[in-house]
DNA sequence: GCTTGACCTTCCTATCATGGGAAGGTCCAT
DNA sequence: ATGGACCTTCCCATGATAGGAAGGTCAAGC
């Protein structure tokens, strides 16, 4: 099977079998004679794994690591979940700060006109901390 | 103001002040006769607003717009609200996406039991859709 | 057997925001 | 005038992915 079949049977796209091959995640099971790169059930698999396993969000280098695991049959389960989990908290993190951004933004949004007008409270927090720079703010500023 | 005095006063590492000087973000009040970069408060406050900006999770290219917006007295804050609205939707689907991520892994994980045994359905997730490698389960799929 | 088009190869480039580092110039205090 | 702390530009790297160029290979149809 060559890379365009490999590609079509696993869903992963030539240029990152390449890749895969390239830093030695998924190496192609032989070359042809004029250095095609021939694939065969093991790595579609393979290729089927990494997919999934980016689909749900693991980076490449846990990847290697589950691949690794995938691939001895006496592996302890107890490490496949430990980079689970060690993953899950990774996105957990993740989407509290996501969480934590979008809620403040809906809120300066919800207290936004978002008419012709200029005053505007996104804008105005962005500035938070800035220092007065026009005349009448440096007025009001010495008031304080 | 030179480079390493604007970084202090706006918390932006003087890497990324040259950059967005590059880039023509924030571009120096004036150079001086040894062409050092040099800063006034009207840069120091722009380099606050992209640095709260990006903790608010804006894209630089989300940014470049804000701060037109910013430098703009006549602004109507409906192109303000309309831009984090965006940002604000395209978060919500980041979050939601990995939100789904680490909930299937919860779930796989809760169901691995993360001990000795090779036995895994994480890994047996990960390989779904893959086609059966090993001898006995090839007589499994001829006999289905 | 030859042409054609679809495929394969390697190599280079870019993304986005950020940081690291080298080589060389500048400024200031001692 | 020397040293150290600063500044300058230029190049490289990240992570995962895509685009493209230049050139070799294969299979089908004539």
């Amino acid at each position: 099977m060559n890379i365009g079949q490999a590609s079509k049977a696993s869903g992963v796209t030539t240029k990152m079998i390449r890749y895969y091959d390239e830093i030695g995640l998924v190496r192609p099971a032989s070359r042809t004679d004029s250095n095609y790169r021939e694939y065969d059930a093991r790595q579609i698999n393979e290729l089927r794994f990494i997919k999934r396993a980016r689909s749900l969000g693991f980076s490449m280098d846990e990847i290697t690591q589950l691949l690794s695991l995938w691939r001895d049959r006496e592996r302890p389960s107890r490490e496949v979940k430990a980079i689970a989990d060690r993953h899950v908290a990774d996105l957990d993190a993740r989407i509290a700060e996501m969480q934590a951004m979008a809620d403040t933004l809906r809120h300066l949004s919800h207290c936004c006109a978002g008419d012709d007008r200029p005053d505007c409270p996104i804008l105005a927090d962005l500035t938070a901390g800035a220092e007065p720079t026009t005349p009448l703010e440096r007025v009001k500023a010495r008031a304080r």
